[in-house]
DNA sequence: TGATTTTTATACTGTTCCGCATAATATAAA
DNA sequence: TTTATATTATGCGGAACAGTATAAAAATCA
């Protein structure tokens, strides 16, 4: 008979956030899942209820795979959160990149960036669910080394992307010439976890435009 | 035989430090545990490991009270999660109000209270504690009313703190008339979250220091 | 067609969990 | 002493838990 030559080889492992890329011919029976989706509905879980208080059952349910599949899939528990967590860091690193890129005037530029956080934060459906990797640090991070070390690169990743954004304010004159950029970038760091962590006890979202609105006079002058 | 008088009633309830009081004479069995030690001793276990991961086992182990004795004195798991809760805030409040209410230049007191916090965060047998509002902030806040409303009064606490510090220190001229003691408060209370957070990542104190000297820096000038 | 491969579906194992029922124990009061 | 009261000690019960073994199903390959 007439056969289709599945494409050779070249690696299945593509990173694609569509799943429209058609695979090579695999071999034996068919998926029933979407592997990013799956991680999707699994770190919405993670999120909502954090790693020991969401079982195997709830994310077999959510996810739609049943508790071998999520095993061949992602691993034990441990590991299907730690694939959680990177897949937040790349969505949230995804929302941000372009704006921190941004050529805009400081002041605008960090109204973006904490807008975007606060719809992060203050999205979901069973209540706000804050910043996955505060969340993370408050819990799994002590313990965990593997995990630790991606919460704190995680912090780091932020707080560099703040500190290129005030050092570009400063060369080209929108900040005053003894402005420390590590400093702000703290400080906005601070920032950006305070109002992750009210944001997750239902502080509403008025409130915390107004600390973000303060903090920003005090950083780049009212 | 000649006995014991025991003081007539006046409220066996007095709030004690330490457990040296001489309670009025009991009618059955005496207890083998002392609640306020128990109770601490629990906060040490929620405080380590959060709600969900810490079993009553654990807890009955901790205190060396066998399960019933727990129910009878605390409730069930929750309301010994909130009166664990309850101690950790005063706790808090009796380490940190004197040097709040304080007659210090703003600076040093801020210095002061700071280091009292990065004590707190950083003290803990098994890894950094960290802030146990935070760590409920992140995660029973959410779906739980009532813990949520203490939680907030936590940060509200904090943040009145903070702003009457400002306050007063922008009267005796420490601060520019145009300081607002709301938005330092805001960004003070930022800061505190911040090395919670970043402490049970096990962030070095030396690097958390850092921080918070940066921070004091810009709110109330260098 | 039949063999091979990969995934799904079911169900099991042994553990841990929370809450409570029951009985033993230690004190004060009568 | 006896009775009442309050706590301790033991352990049960049923549910939930994480992980896996086994078999059925659905596809490709020969």
């Amino acid at each position: 008979m007439v056969q289709k030559k599945g494409k050779p080889a070249a690696s299945a492992k593509s990173v694609l956030t569509t799943s429209e890329a058609a695979e090579p011919k695999r071999r034996g029976r068919p998926r029933a899942y979407q592997p990013e989706i799956a991680l999707g509905k699994a770190l919405d879980l993670f999120r909502r209820d954090g790693f020991a208080a969401t079982s195997l059952d709830d994310l077999s349910a959510a996810t739609g795979m049943n508790r071998p599949s999520l095993y061949g899939a992602f691993g034990d528990k441990r590991e299907l959160y730690i694939k959680s967590y990177q897949r937040y860091r790349a969505d949230a690193r995804a929302a941000m990149i372009d704006i921190f890129r941004d050529e805009l005037p400081i002041r605008k530029r960090l109204e973006r960036i904490f807008a975007v956080a606060l719809d992060i934060y203050l999205s979901g459906d069973a209540g706000p669910r804050g910043c996955f990797t505060v969340m993370t640090a408050a819990s799994e991070a002590v313990a965990d080394p593997e995990i630790r070390a991606m919460v704190l690169e995680g912090f780091s990743e932020l707080d560099k992307a703040f500190a290129a954004c005030f050092s570009m304010a400063r060369e080209k004159g929108e900040l005053p010439p003894a402005a420390d950029p590590v400093v702000l970038a703290q400080l906005a760091s601070s920032i950006i976890h305070t109002i992750a962590i009210r944001a997750r006890a239902r502080m509403p979202r008025k409130q915390l435009e107004a600390i973000v609105k303060g903090a920003i006079d005090v950083m780049v002058g009212a």
